[in-house]
DNA sequence: TGTTAATATTGAACACGTTCAGAAATATCT
DNA sequence: AGATATTTCTGAACGTGTTCAATATTAACA
């Protein structure tokens, strides 16, 4: 399947297959959109639809995708204008929200297999590995312009990107109005962020920065 | 349906069918494991268990409800042996691990609904509020007997059962044997929080705290 | 061009979780 | 005991996601 060029007459009808079930989705939810309609809105049978997903789950999966090179594409474009960290880690943040802002639902979906570490879509598993280290490395980015010794380097893109899963969670359950309150947590937290930042950094905190990344590396959490 | 006393039949039946369920559940996996069987294994018809669970996923609610039950049981038995903070906090999170070492895919399942809100299953959402309540109270029964500033031992208990949550989510995914690394990462966390609690008490970090503590409370995820 | 290989599509079937009108069994009351 | 209400159970059906052998369509090659 698709064994020639990327513009492939395969993949461009599988991109298009994947704009109408996000569509459908969105419109009538995940759960309540069946496989036949999705395949009828496509104008194919159910079973040809399977010939380019395996799953209605998988689906999920090329919308992560989808994501993250939007939230890679949007914070580039504004890169220049944030300044200084707590900026870059707000347009960072911020931005990712308001892409996912009228998808919830979706990228809720996104987390049903999290509890199941062999299963092809698990959120933290081995399919989704690569997505989710370019979405660790933009912190790694973020802090790329900042002083700090070698071992905060290592473990702060890792824990900022544990802080933003965290917001993420909570800006799913927050019903406030335009989730003004996730908004709101974000801008607090980031702001002790950067300030535990400055603190960590000094000298009298290097034994505690030497067991925690001692800890993460043995966890195979952080790399060498 | 049970109208009268705890000691009613129908709770019995419940009772049985659950245990049947989770005994299939580990033996054949929870997807693997049809309905179908379940009955069968019960000696009654499909519809009937119906009548006792309104779904499949809805067991697993109840087995949630006794691993919390199993965990305040067993920590109660050892808590004097537990000299020090460092030795309750290792005693409350290593039980949990113990507790739930066999049923791994079973705590994988109750993640499930994390990301549907309003799903009466979400293992953040409203029905589960109970169960969560009393895990994130016996860490604040673990502080109690600390001499902590009070805006500490009102963020401590949230904070320490989210840790809770990350290490028993590394534990999902832990395929080292035995999941000693786990263990090793759950000790190395404790160590480190312990010392990182003692820091944090001192009055210089007052205004740190006070900021936290503000924004947790805003945010909803802390009561006044 | 004619033949073969790769790609794309079909439609019917399957197994599963779930529902439900009704029947049976059991408890409650007069 | 008989009548009535409540609890428990049945079996057949439904809609869903998924599979698959068979077929059509398109590309590659001689």
């Amino acid at each position: 399947m698709f064994k020639s060029g990327a513009t492939n007459k395969g993949q461009a009808t599988k991109a298009q297959l994947l704009e109408i079930s996000l569509r459908l989705f969105r419109q009538r939810g995940f759960e309540t959109a069946t496989m036949r309609e999705i395949a009828a809105a496509a104008d194919m049978s159910l079973g040809a639809f399977y010939y380019y997903y395996p799953s209605k789950d998988s689906i999920i999966l090329d919308y992560y995708r989808q994501v993250q090179d939007q939230h890679a594409a949007r914070v580039a474009e504004r890169w220049a204008e944030a300044a200084d960290l707590r900026a870059r880690l707000g347009l960072l943040i911020h931005t990712k929200l308001d892409i996912l802002r009228d998808s919830r639902e979706l990228m809720g979906t996104l987390l049903r297999y999290t509890g199941s570490p062999d299963h092809p879509l698990s959120f933290l598993g081995e399919s989704t590995r690569g997505i989710r280290e370019e979405s660790i490395s933009m912190f790694r980015d973020a802090l790329s312009s900042e002083r700090l010794p070698d071992d905060m380097i290592r473990i702060l893109p890792l824990l900022l990107w544990a802080m933003q899963m965290g917001l993420l969670l909570y800006f799913l359950y927050d019903k406030s109005k335009a989730q003004a309150r996730t908004t709101k947590l974000t801008d607090g937290a980031l702001d002790l962020t950067v300030r535990m930042i400055s603190v960590a950094r000094l000298p009298i905190f290097r034994p505690v920065r030497k067991s925690l990344s001692g800890m993460l590396l043995e966890a195979g959490l952080i790399e060498g």
